[in-house]
DNA sequence: AGTGCGACCCGAACGC
DNA sequence: TGCGTTCGGGTCGCAC
């Protein structure tokens, strides 16, 4: 499942492919996944083309000449280069065909990603991608940020972890991967969360994203695309998906418990 | 305002 | 084997 970083990869590796072609046909083949009218949508971007590609938390932001794509990949979003004669595929609702006759396929086994096709000039009033926190590789995140947000919250940490609002970008398997480096439980409740934690979380975050950014991604299911878009980050999790299995430090078991209705993986004795 | 939770989806995993 | 059921996961929107 796309996380920032898988996201990050998205964007670069699509940036070398997609920039400066003519798209000549739009077919939407889900229209539920556009939060835009599919008549607007398709007038939009034909004719247009992608001159750059941006990121703002998990959201990819295409940037045309007129308009923004936006686009979050939610669990199972994936983006395929293809030849326009290959047969489309089950699960590929978005097909823009470019005038070299390549197609930019939007592949979504559960149909859960969004595609939003703005005006230029409206960026700043979207709300999704506003509230965004401060991201892992920026600088303006530390550990004084964290706690300013974390004061009064009854809030597992685990739970804080994943509001975007607060830092853009941490999933699941991130938040349980910083918690883990931090030495924090994740019950513990934002309120007690100390300096010295804030700042091992605010660290970990930033180390492991740009580890991960590194690697490409996590992706614990195989992401083979034609884009080349292989995860290696899963190999370094430490207690992500691996209930029952020995912690690599202690060899005490990891626990896996559900916190706010989240698959929460810790070592219950390098966690306490 | 802060918090909790169902809805959105469908393949995989599970139960019988 | 094959059927039916449950689960998961990021985000939104609604209820409290």
């Amino acid at each position: 499942m796309p996380e920032i970083a898988e996201v990050e990869t998205v964007r670069k590796t699509l940036k070398k492919q997609i920039l400066h072609k003519k798209i000549k046909e739009v077919k939407v083949l889900y229209e539920k996944m556009l939060e835009s009218n599919p008549i607007d949508f398709k007038k939009d971007l034909i004719n247009d083309e992608f001159i750059d590609i941006k990121r703002k938390g998990k959201w990819l932001i295409f940037e045309l000449q007129n308009h923004y794509l936006l686009s979050h990949l939610r669990m199972e979003g994936k983006y395929f280069l293809k030849e326009h004669d290959e047969p489309i595929e089950k699960h590929e609702h978005i097909i823009i065909t470019f005038q070299d006759n390549t197609d930019l396929r939007y592949h979504d086994t559960r149909k859960f990603g969004r595609m939003n096709l703005i005006n230029k000039e409206d960026l700043e009033t979207v709300e999704a991608i506003k509230k965004q926190g401060l991201e892992p590789g920026d600088e303006d995140l530390t550990s004084t940020y964290l706690l300013s947000k974390l004061k009064n919250k009854n809030l597992p940490i685990k739970t804080i972890l994943l509001d975007q609002t607060i830092i853009s970008g941490l999933g699941n398997i991130y938040a349980n991967e910083v918690l883990f480096a931090s030495h924090i439980n994740p019950l513990k409740k934002g309120k007690d969360i100390t300096k010295k934690e804030a700042e091992d979380i605010i660290i970990s975050a930033k180390n492991i994203i740009k580890r991960a950014i590194e690697l490409g991604g996590t992706t614990i299911k195989s992401y083979t695309s034609s884009l080349g878009v292989t995860g290696k980050f899963q190999q370094e999790l430490m207690v992500h998906k691996r209930e029952n299995e020995e912690c690599k430090i202690c060899h005490t078991l990891i626990k896996n418990e559900k916190v706010n209705g989240r698959s929460t993986y810790y070592c219950p004795h390098c966690q306490k």
